[in-house]
DNA sequence: TGAATGATTTACT
DNA sequence: GTAAATCATTCAA
C-alpha cells in the first residue's frame, strides 16, 4: 500500500461502467481531467489526462473499425464498453484508447496526454528521462510507454483494480481537429480531439482551423 | 507467404 | 523543417 496519497480530492477508485456507456464524443469531453491509474508489480503511477480524440466507427474514416472492418486487433471495440484497445504502431508506439458506448458499436477514446500526478520516478525510469521532463507523458505512445501499457492490456476490464479511470475535477474543455489523420478526408475536419488548452503537458498545443490540406485524396 | 503501412517519437539539418 | 527507426497487422495472391 502506498503511505501517500494523491493531491486530488476523490478517492483513486475506478469510474464505473456507466460512464463508458455513453456516446463517444460525451465521453471523450468527459476524459479531461479525470485521473488514469495503472498499478503493476513496480509500482502506482496515476496522471490526469489533459487530451483525449474520439474515433467513431464504422463511418468515421480515421477509425480502425471503419466499415465495420472486425479482424482480431479490432475485435475488442466490438464488446461492450469500459474495456481496452491497445494497438501497436510504427514498430515501436502503444497507443491506449477506451471502449465506449455499447457492445456491437465499435467507438473508441485515444487517450492522447496525462499530467504526471503519482509515481513520477517510476515513470522517468521507464522513459529514460527525469522526472520534470514535460515528455514524459505528453503523447499517446509516451504516456503509454510511462504506464506501462502494451498489448498484453487490450482487453483489459476498466472496472478493475489495475488500469482504470477515477473521478478528477472539472475543467474547460477545448476542441481541435484530431492529430495524425489527414489520410480521412472530410473527417479528419471534424473537431474531435478534446483537451485541457492551459496545461503544458498537450502532444501539440490546441489551434483551431488551421490544418493543411489533406494530402491525395 | 510476402508486401505495404501506420491514431508516433526521436534525432538531426 | 525532414528522415529514420521498426514490427504487428492487414490484405492480396
Amino acid at each position: 500500500m502506498q503511505a501517500t496519497r494523491p493531491a486530488t480530492s476523490s478517492p483513486l477508485t475506478p469510474l464505473p461502467r456507466a460512464f463508458y456507456a455513453r456516446p463517444v464524443l460525451t465521453v471523450a469531453r468527459e476524459c479531461i481531467g479525470k485521473i488514469l491509474v495503472r498499478r503493476t508489480a513496480e509500482g502506482a503511477v496515476a496522471g490526469r489526462i489533459v487530451e483525449a480524440e474520439a474515433y467513431r466507427g464504422p463511418q468515421d474514416r480515421a477509425a480502425h473499425s471503419f466499415g465495420g472492418r472486425r479482424t482480431p486487433r479490432t475485435e475488442v471495440m466490438f464488446g461492450p464498453p469500459g474495456h481496452a484497445y491497445v494497438f501497436f504502431v510504427y514498430g515501436m508506439h502503444h497507443q491506449f484508447n477506451l471502449v465506449t458506448t455499447r457492445r456491437g458499436l465499435p467507438h473508441a477514446v485515444l487517450i492522447r496526454a496525462v499530467e504526471p500526478l503519482l509515481g513520477v520516478d517510476l515513470m522517468g525510469k521507464r522513459r529514460g528521462l527525469c522526472p520534470e521532463d514535460p515528455r514524459l507523458t505528453s503523447g499517446p505512445g509516451r504516456l503509454c510507454q510511462a504506464f506501462a501499457i502494451t498489448l498484453m492490456d487490450t482487453g483489459a476490464d476498466l472496472c478493475g483494480r489495475d488500469l482504470f479511470l477515477a473521478a478528477g475535477k472539472r475543467v474547460r474543455v477545448a476542441r481541435s481537429t484530431r492529430i495524425g489523420v489527414d489520410y480521412a478526408g472530410a473527417w479528419a475536419d471534424k473537431l474531435w480531439r478534446f483537451a485541457d488548452p492551459t496545461s503544458r503537458h498537450l502532444s501539440r498545443p490546441i489551434r483551431v482551423g488551421i490544418r493543411r490540406e489533406a494530402k491525395g485524396r
